[in-house]
RNA sequence: GGCCCCAUCGUCUAUCGGUUAGGACGCCACCCUUUCAAGGUGGAGAGACGGGUUCGAUUCCCGUUGGGGCUACCA
């Protein structure tokens, strides 16, 4: 009882993978990388790559959990082959192949209540047994069999675990093996008709002609079940891949509790998508060298199964954050305009419309400030003092900057005169003035740079001093000028 | 409880029997510098434990411990 770790057919055709989540939540981030990984292998061997959602928990299915998860991968740019596969409407199919298992001797009904298998479970479990479900007891003459099923009794489909042990070769831990013995009799149709998960998993894989199933290694002890199914219906066993888990800080399965989980709230906190297919990929896998910071291009092209990981890996935010800043630096401008906009719109900073209008302003402004952002949010919100009529002063920044009110009114309305007399408004005839009148003052440029960009900014941090100027414009950084001179003499005498 | 998976710095990881155990995030210091970032340099920081195998184990085997998963007429 063995199985070959890869038949022919799937060595020398394109692997068909899939991602199947079912529609109860958001599309969290493990189920992303899940998705991730098998979308770069699909696409790296040329394989398809398809999308099935499993919608047979009627009460937790959700229509918008299923957007969630279109949106999620549209936004991570992994397209999916083919048609969508809606789990719930194979019901027929499901159906007709628990009829061919019955049929064949591989299943057989069971007519035990549900009411009377939860008592003897909670019986055994309160004397400390673990509760398996006895073949014989679902054991009837065929006479009584007919007889039950003429008048009409509810029965659940359990299918029949033959003797051995199931294995197969795992493309990320080797080798795996599970005695029969250990897995009971385990239901495949419920007395509702209905099936259950493992049917109609190894129902849909085999239909969808799956040749390659890679997903969360918390599906290991489903897969000797699964195997078992594919063999009794006579249809060819998949690879196998199982991925592990991501977990939380505290080493436990990712959840609320660790903030964000879902890769919407990724998506609107200002992240990148090339940021954060980049930092998925990376927990749980490896170039095998150094390179950690990839684009998609990268990604794709260096993606392997080989550099897959057994071990759990821990959701770290800030390494995410760092990942982003470095796409965020590194992409090319038009790649990051797109995600810009919505961030300046979620920040109130201003509108798409607005920015689209001064698209070549704009898009300098961006281009100072993503170096110094590690999100597009954050970016937005530093893009403020650019925006506003009139700069709110940091208290900070006063207190440190503008301490000696006078001598810095001084010194700023000096510049003033100085920036003003220009006859061309550009970054080095600037600084040659200011620098002159540095030395004329006979202090550091540094005492001019500072409280000049408390003017204009109203803030300790920003761009160059001068990219500042350019960007505000000469007009705007006068008034600017004149303001701070005003607010420093009106504060004095306060 | 039973079965299965896993185990290198706080975190993500490299190492495929012989290394001063390397890199990255984060942290600290310094450099660059008009500030902030970015960048550069350096620092602190790891093989869970116990047995084997071997001339030699982080690496191979066994056990212990720890963590995780599954154990539903959920998926």
């Amino acid at each position: 009882m063995s199985v070959s770790p890869a038949p022919d057919a799937t060595a020398t055709t394109p692997p068909r993978l899939r991602f199947a989540p079912s529609p109860t939540g958001f599309l969290h981030v493990g189920g992303a990388r899940t998705a991730l990984f098998n979308w770069l292998y699909a696409r790296q061997t040329g394989g398809q790559f398809l999308l099935r959602i499993e919608d047979t928990d009627r009460q937790r299915s959700t229509d918008e959990s299923t957007r969630a998860i279109f949106e999620g991968l549209a936004w991570l740019g992994l397209d999916y082959d083919e048609e969508v596969v809606f789990q719930g409407a194979n019901l027929a199919r499901h159906q007709a192949d628990v009829a061919t298992l019955l049929a064949s001797g591989a299943a057989y009904r069971d007519f035990t209540p549900a009411a009377e298998l939860e008592r003897m479970r909670a019986e055994a479990e309160g004397a400390g047994q673990a509760f398996r479900f006895d073949r014989e007891l679902a054991a009837l003459t065929p006479e009584q069999e007919a007889a039950k099923l003429a008048a009409g009794a509810p029965f659940a489909v359990r299918f029949k675990v033959p003797d051995g042990v199931t294995d197969w070769v795992d493309a990320v831990h080797g080798r795996i093996a599970f005695p029969n013995k250990d897995i009971e009799d385990f239901i495949i149709l419920r007395s509702d008709g209905t099936p259950v998960y493992n049917l109609a998993v190894v129902s849909d894989d085999i239909a969808m002609r799956i040749t390659f199933v890679m997903r969360g290694d918390d599906h290991i002890s489903n897969t000797p079940k699964q195997i078992l199914l594919y063999r009794a219906l006579g249809a060819p066993v998949p690879r196998f891949a199982h991925v592990p888990m991501i977990h939380g800080t505290d080493g436990k399965k990712l959840s609320k509790r660790h903030g964000a989980t879902a890769v919407g709230d990724y998506q609107h906190e200002g992240l990148l998508p090339s940021a954060m297919c980049n930092f998925l990929a990376l927990l749980g896998w490896s170039t095998g060298d150094d390179t950690e910071v990839m684009l998609r291009d990268e990604l794709l092209a260096r993606f392997s199964l080989d550099g897959l990981q057994k071990k759990a890996a821990v959701f770290d935010p800030q390494k995410l954050d760092w990942m982003n800043g470095q796409h965020l630096a590194k992409l090319p401008l038009d790649e990051v305009m797109p995600h810009v906009y919505p961030a300046f719109e979620r920040q109130g900073v201003s509108t798409r419309a607005e920015l689209e209008s001064r698209d070549t302003w704009f898009r300098t402004l961006v281009e100072l400030l993503r170096v110094r952002s590690r999100t597009v949010d954050e970016l937005a919100r530093q893009a403020v003092p650019y925006f506003v009529d009139t700069v709110e002063y940091d208290a900070d920044a006063v207190s440190k900057q503008w301490r000696d009110a006078s001598a810095v009114a001084e010194i700023l309305s000096a510049t003033r005169e100085r920036l003003a007399s220009l006859p061309t408004w550009e970054p080095t005839s600037m600084e040659t003035a200011l620098r002159a009148l540095a030395e004329e003052l006979g202090i550091s440029g540094g005492k001019i740079f500072q409280p000049l960009r408390v003017a204009l900014t109203g803030q300790t941090a920003s761009p160059g001093i001068f990219d500042v100027l350019v960007v505000l414009g000469r007009d705007r950084s006068l008034d600017r000028l004149e303001a701070a001179v005003r607010w420093l003499k009106s504060d004095v005498v306060a």
